[in-house]
DNA sequence: GTCTATACATGGATAGAC
DNA sequence: GTCTATCCATGTATAGAC
C-alpha cells in the first residue's frame, strides 16, 4: 500500500490521529478524507495513497486507537479482585475517557459500520480487546462468588462492553441521564458486592435457590 | 412550515418512513436528503419544503419512530410482574424489533447527534419514551424485592435504555456476540429473581447485609 | 513521498414552472 | 403541493508535477 519509510510512518501516524479526532469532534456522519486530512495537518491525497479509502484508513485507526487505550488500563484491570472494584473502575475509565471521547468513538464506528462494510470486522477486533480484558476480570472474581457457577463470564464481558458504549453514546444527548445510569449500576455492584460477603448459612441459601430456579 | 392538507400530511408521512428506513438500512452517515427521497418514493426538494432541513426531518422521524415503537409494547410492559418477566420482554422486544432495525436506528441517531445539534434533544426525548416504560416496570417490580430500598428505579431505566442501544449496535458487528451478551443477562435475571423468592430467614439476612454495606 | 490540479459523484438548498 | 432545473459546497479518487 506504501513503503516503509520513517517519513511515511510519520503521517500515516498523523492521520491515524486525525481520523481519531475527527471522528470523536465531528463524528461519523462528517468524517471524510478532507475533514481528517485537516484534522491531520497533511494533504487529504496522502489517505488513498497511505490507506487506499477512507475506510480502511477509518478501520486502522480503530484498531489504533483501541490498542492504546486499552494498554493504557491493563494494569488496572488486573488489579481488580471483586466486582464493585470493577465497577469502580469502570467509572474510572468513564470519567478519564470521556472527556477525550474514546468510548463513544466506537459508538461511531459501530453506527458507521452499518454501511461501511469494512468497519464493521475492525470495530468488532477493536471492541474485543475491551472485551478481553473485561472477561479476564469477569472469570477471575466471579470465582469466588456463590453465583459463580451460574455465569458466563464471556458473555457478561460482551454485554458490559456493549452497554459502556450505549452508556457514552448516550451521555453525549443527556449528560445528567448517563450519570444517573452509571450511579445506579454502581449501586447494583455494591448490592451484588454485598452478596459476595452473606455469611456461610445465608450463601447456601441463595447457592441452594439459585440451583432450583436455573433447573427449570 | 407547511400547510395541514391531506395531501400534505400524506408526504410528510411517506417522507417519516423513508428517513426511517434510511436510517436503519444505510446508517446516518449515507442518510441524505436524496437518499430519504428515493426511499419515500418523493421528489427531493420536498425534504425541504415539509421540514425545513435533514436535520429537522430526522429528528422529527425520531419522534415518529419510537412513540410508534414504544406504543407497540405498552400493553405488554405494563402486564410486567417481575424482573425475570422484564427481561423476558426485553428479548422479545429485540428479536421483533432487531429485523427491523427500530432500536439500532436509535443508536444512528445518537452517533448522529454528535454534530447535528438539532438531533441530540429529539434523539433525547425518544429515548425518554422507552425510558418511561422501563422506569414505570421497575419501579413496580422493585417494590416488591429485598432490595427495593437500594436501587434507583430511574437511573436503572436508563442504564437498562442505553445498554439495550449499545448491544444493539453491537449486534450489528458481532451477531454471535450479542447473542451470548443478551443470554448472560438472561441469566444474571433468573439469578436475581432467585433472590426474590429466598424463604424469609434469607431475605432478612440478605437485606441485613445490603444496609450495612450500603451505610459506608 | 508529497503536493497541486483536476475529474466526477453526491449532497444541501432554492427558484420557478406546473 | 409537487416537480424540474439549477447552483454551489463537499466528498472520493486519480494523474502528474516536484
Amino acid at each position: 500500500m506504501s513503503p516503509e519509510t520513517a517519513k511515511s510512518q510519520e503521517t500515516k501516524t498523523k492521520l491515524l490521529e486525525g481520523a481519531l479526532r475527527t471522528l470523536t469532534e465531528q463524528g461519523i456522519a462528517k468524517t471524510s478524507a478532507r475533514t481528517i486530512a485537516t484534522a491531520a495537518g497533511v494533504n487529504q491525497a496522502l489517505v488513498f495513497y497511505h490507506f487506499g479509502s477512507v475506510d480502511e484508513l477509518l478501520a486502522a485507526a480503530c484498531r489504533y486507537g483501541a490498542e492504546r487505550s486499552v494498554a493504557r488500563y491493563r494494569a488496572r484491570f488486573s488489579a481488580v479482585t471483586s466486582l464493585s472494584e470493577l465497577l469502580a473502575v469502570g467509572r474510572q475509565i468513564h470519567e478519564a475517557e470521556q472527556e477525550g471521547g474514546h468510548v463513544a468513538l466506537l459508538g461511531q464506528l459501530l453506527a458507521g459500520a452499518q454501511t461501511h462494510a469494512t468497519l464493521g470486522p475492525a470495530t468488532a477486533s477493536g471492541l474485543e480487546l475491551w472485551i478481553a480484558e473485561i472477561e479476564q476480570v469477569l472469570t477471575r472474581v466471579l470465582a469466588g462468588t456463590p453465583f459463580g457457577e451460574f455465569t458466563d463470564p464471556a458473555g457478561l464481558a460482551r454485554a458490559v462492553a456493549a452497554s459502556f458504549v450505549g452508556i457514552e453514546l448516550y451521555e453525549g444527548v443527556d449528560a445528567a441521564g448517563a450519570t444517573a445510569a452509571l450511579d445506579a449500576l454502581e449501586q447494583l455492584g455494591l448490592l451484588v458486592a454485598a452478596l459476595e460477603e452473606l455469611g456461610p448459612v445465608a450463601q447456601r441459601a441463595v447457592r441452594h435457590q439459585l440451583r432450583r430456579t436455573s433447573r427449570r
